[in-house]
DNA sequence: TCCTTAAACTAAGCTTATTAGTCATAACAT
DNA sequence: ATGTTATGACTAATAAGCTTAGTTTAAGGA
């Protein structure tokens, strides 16, 4: 029937991911993305809505690789040592995607079904390890999100540069991830 | 000497401050900020560097009043009662100003030392209450960090829309707060 | 061969940020 | 009073960004 498009669903999301890692968020265009790809700024439209839709799937591709890299860490532990794992996974991969790491928080202007339910995916090593050390689903639910507010706000905070002061960053995170173990004995 | 200027720097970060708070981060462009002020475009060069810069200006005057608010709460109180004020009152904050508040995570683009003179004194309630309970000097540090951490990724992911499932954010952050509170105790 | 269909293109509009260069004016020195 | 001058406001213009409209092209099926 039609022609085969010189543009697929993959390669556009793996040439806007390259271009944020490499060149920032801010160098993320219709004209950068085109270039990258090999086409004209309109073509851009016969297969994503606008920019904000790239940013969108990026950031969905991105929260589906962090919840791969939070699996791969819980792997094989439980309890502590797998909540230990999670965390410090979880600050790693904010560290080697600082550029893209925002987009993965949650889906700016409103919601979006897809970003919705890979971002809840990611989140399964956590409440595994809630559920196994018998959290009941309310509490897991509160205790969920004070972790990931812990870290979200650590790392975020870190990568914009905010803690200013000479004491070392890693240990504070580390002292951090103790209070946080500490959750599960309650 | 020169003609009094039409726009003051307090005029200037009052209605960017407006346009934010009514209609959104986005819509602050440096086109409505002049039509706001009174003004053609381009004479906004001679008060500000870009449009870059007024988002800076407008942060660092959110941040101090952060910081004057959450003095407000500590205000007459101590140890776990002022740092129970200081929780609920950085997240009121956040909940009225949500569209200002991220301009107070940072100064985007890399250091800026009014800004970060301003962030830094904000916290200083924060810091009163730890060496009121006898915190040392690092030891404030990371647990000023922790509690930071926190509330910045709580608020943030709450004004994100992150929490997306039914369970009262009110009880998590009651929960949460708990947490911290029991952080003075160590 | 010809038609359908989707994806590419060109052209063009509008918005935004910014720079260059000009003009007006109010405060100050004389 | 008057002229100087610094400053801020203006017009004009450019470049970049996002998007829409409308046209062309090419591959596969009839």
């Amino acid at each position: 029937m039609p022609r085969p498009p010189s543009v697929t669903e993959d390669r556009l999301i793996d040439e806007a991911t390259a271009i944020i890692t490499r060149d920032g968020l801010r160098e993320l265009t219709v004209g950068t993305l085109a270039d990258a790809l090999g086409v004209k700024a309109p073509s851009l439209y016969n297969h994503v809505s606008g920019i904000d839709d790239v940013r969108l799937q990026v950031g969905t591709a991105t929260v589906t690789r962090l919840g791969d890299a939070l699996t791969d860490a819980a792997m094989g532990r439980s309890g502590e040592d797998a909540l230990y794992a999670i965390c410090h996974a979880y600050r790693l991969f904010a560290q080697r995607n600082r550029e893209l790491y925002p987009l993965t928080v949650a889906s700016p202007a409103g919601r979006d079904d897809t970003f919705d339910r890979h971002a809840w995916r990611a989140l399964r090593p956590l409440y595994a390890v809630l559920a196994a050390c018998g959290f009941e689903e309310a509490d897991a639910v509160h205790t969920a999100r004070l972790i990931r507010s812990s870290l979200h706000g650590f790392v975020s905070m870190e990568l914009a540069g905010a803690f200013g002061l000479p004491e070392s960053v890693d240990e504070s995170f580390d002292q951090m991830v103790g209070w946080v173990l500490s959750l599960l004995d309650a």
